[in-house]
DNA sequence: TTATCATTTAAGTAATTACTTAAATACTTA
DNA sequence: TAAGTATTTAAGTAATTACTTAAATGATAA
């Protein structure tokens, strides 16, 4: 989870994340929304990986990027238990 | 929101929020927990409340730091779309 | 008032981050 | 094979971040 945060706290990254609500994307077609370089784009996904916000999935020349769900629900459970502990405690 | 996820970045900060999942404390009671100086953890506490994710309360010469959990509420919000969403397209 | 305590603000610095361009890797197709 | 496309890796840089110490602010109590 430690990555998690550091992932999110980049506009760029969550806007990838945001892109990628709608479907899979090659990294080509995901710096197409961007006006920054693909190769920035590229290090900014290799973050999203780190975190295990994303996974790729190399389809012949192309690099496609999913959204994993799994860190998403991590963030719910890892949220969720501050307004637990906190409503307890009122 | 912006600012939510850069104060969520670091791991002082997310400490600092976990101590306040048990109740409030003032400034002087946080920073004990912690090697850095007093002046740092003020600088981390002026961070989280520019974010919104704690206010402060001024009581004589203390300061008391307490959880916003709306902020919270709104990251659950935040991250359950991208759940909510991913699962529709499968 | 003066001293003390709690906290923040200011100013400086070393480490980190987000970008750039150029080069490298990997796949596809002629 | 060679050329072209998709993407990443490398190396460098400017901006940002997390810390430090010293000074400032504000409240309490002698």
């Amino acid at each position: 989870m430690k990555d998690v945060f550091k992932a999110l706290a980049d506009p760029t990254r969550r806007k990838i994340l945001t892109l990628l609500k709608d479907g899979d994307l090659t990294a080509g077609e995901i710096s197409s929304h961007f006006e920054m370089s693909k190769s920035s784009i590229s290090q900014h996904l290799n973050i999203l990986k780190q975190a295990e916000l994303v996974y790729d999935n190399k389809q012949g020349q192309f690099i496609y990027y999913t959204l994993n769900l799994t860190v998403f629900q991590e963030l719910v459970s890892w949220t969720i238990d501050f307004i637990d502990k906190g409503e307890k405690e009122q």
